[in-house]
DNA sequence: ACCATGACGGTCA
DNA sequence: TTGACCGCCATGG
């Protein structure tokens, strides 16, 4: 997962084995907070953190990488979406 | 073993 | 289009 790119709970998840487990992502966000969490994002793109827990973070964070945002705070994954787990 | 929590994902009304 | 519900996996009480 090179920077400027981003990724979704279930992305990860099926990259870990389990596509279903995107709860389980969040857990590990959760319990570590030594990944790259401000990459990821929930399936349409958007930050599914809340106003004042870390979302306005995030999204600094991401433009910082160049990822740009759209009208409702969203990312284009067909633009910034992280690709091919398997070699980069 | 059961219930509750978590930054989800998909379907249905 | 939006809101609500259920299903999903993993950990803690």
């Amino acid at each position: 997962m090179p920077a400027g790119r981003v990724a979704t709970y279930g992305q990860i998840a099926a990259a870990a084995g389990n596509p279903r487990a995107a709860r389980a992502v969040v857990w590990v966000l959760r319990r570590r907070d030594d990944l790259p969490w401000h990459r990821i994002v929930n399936v349409g793109g958007g930050v599914s953190l809340r106003a004042g827990d870390g979302r306005e973070r995030q999204c600094a964070l991401l433009e910082a990488e160049g990822i740009e945002f759209g009208a409702d705070e969203r990312i284009d994954l067909s633009r910034y979406g992280w690709v091919a787990p398997l070699g980069r």
